[in-house]
DNA sequence: GTCTATAATTGGATAGAC
DNA sequence: GTCTATCCAATTATAGAC
């Protein structure tokens, strides 16, 4: 299995955020275009990557890996297939690299938490965050979750490591709020997941959401109301008080 | 595409609930064998039939309709691919069944509800009996989940028509209690979708539930600790009173 | 009913010209 | 970088003997 090719060696480029590996660029010979030039080029071709990764979330998250074809995604992306190839070496290459640039969005919005502030503000902000997230970025959340389902092959690793620690931590801050009684007892684990649950469930089940309400979150009275509701049942529960 | 074969009549076969259609059988000639012989012969083909299909829905809930090919199903039932074929014509046939299958698996545990009940009780019933249903088949739950999110091209009918109407009255339950006092004012809706998603997300997550706690539903404390959580943030929510 | 070919197609990936 | 042509593997599905 050939993975070099697009993989090889960007040189000196941004190593932090998302997707990393460009295609291999010939910088050799003397600068003999424009600096201009060169930077028009380069966005160019920077366009065309996150076209064709545009494409393929799109087309992953409702079909997966195998029900997608690299002709749909090419065609979709608006390039060959084979041009498509020259960017991302093979098809599952391309999946990982869809893959990572969603990590980050997912991990996001529980950086938030934090011990010094109000537990009942800190959730109810975050169940409007992720809300937002499942309003604007469905995709993301259903690609999210087949990848789960399926057990997470290319995800696992990342698992362990980055959302691991950083669920541990946030569950220390959990902890601290139900200690400081600001928060009644309850197993941050579980807490956690009830939320990513009730958010995440908008994105993943929205064709049922859709056929049961007649709704989807991007009518804004349908996405008020959801958040009120899910904030609700959450922060005060349904047995009357 | 030849959708004939397997679907040719049978006969007099009780069409009400379950995967019907069953290979076309020939009792044409007087019955030479005693009746004992034929029924053997007959539950051993239908043994046959749901070795398939629970073959086929273990591959099918982990990697798709298309990411599961019938050699791997065939192979997992313990019967050749064209022998499989003799059963189920054709793929989607196959994957159909299965789905099918499924939805009264899926529609039971809301029946339970009604307006005599005291609603504490039987939400709390109600979470436990779905927190089962993830534990014991998360297989189900997981193909469930995969067919909503490439927007359930193949259940879309049974979505508007049984669970459409089943949810409907069910919320004239959740409603009916909200105005006796008895559960605080919450949109019936967005309550069962709460708790479908809180109570699936440990079957369709459950990798990931998993690499947090290090536990799964299997295990028996953890499934009580589960069941007692969810059941604590939903009724009680989490704000201390 | 079950099996052994085998037909027919799809789709991932490469070669090489431009 | 982009394209055309092509190869090759994997799979679905059928035909037809037993």
């Amino acid at each position: 299995m050939p993975k070099t090719k697009a993989l090889a060696a960007a040189s000196s480029s941004s190593n932090t955020t998302t997707s990393t590996d460009k295609p291999a660029r010939k910088r050799a010979k003397p600068a003999v275009r424009s600096a201009s030039a060169v930077n028009r080029r380069l966005r160019q071709i920077e366009d065309k990557r996150s076209a064709i990764l545009g494409a393929a979330l799109g087309l992953f998250s409702r079909f997966g890996l195998h029900g997608t074809s690299i002709d749909q995604v090419a065609a979709r992306a608006d390039v060959s297939k084979s041009n498509l190839l020259y960017y991302f070496a093979n098809k599952e290459e391309l999946y990982v690299n869809v893959l990572r640039d969603l990590l980050a969005l997912w991990l996001e919005p529980l950086r938030g938490f934090s011990a010094e502030q109000d537990p009942g503000e800190a959730i109810g902000d975050y169940i409007r965050r992720k809300l937002v997230v499942s309003r604007d970025r469905p995709d993301a959340s259903r690609l999210f979750c087949l990848e789960m389902i399926q057990g997470a092959p290319l995800l696992r690793d990342e698992l362990d490591r980055e959302l691991r620690t950083l669920v541990e931590k946030k569950s220390e801050v959990i902890k601290a709020w139900v200690a400081a009684g600001k928060l009644a007892p309850v197993d941050p684990h579980h807490l956690i997941f009830a939320l990513w649950a009730v958010t995440q469930h908008y994105a993943d089940f929205g064709v049922q959401v859709q056929a049961l309400t007649g709704h989807t979150l991007d009518d804004a009275a349908f996405f008020e109301q959801t958040v009120e509701n899910v904030q609700r049942i959450v922060l005060q529960g349904i047995t009357p008080r």
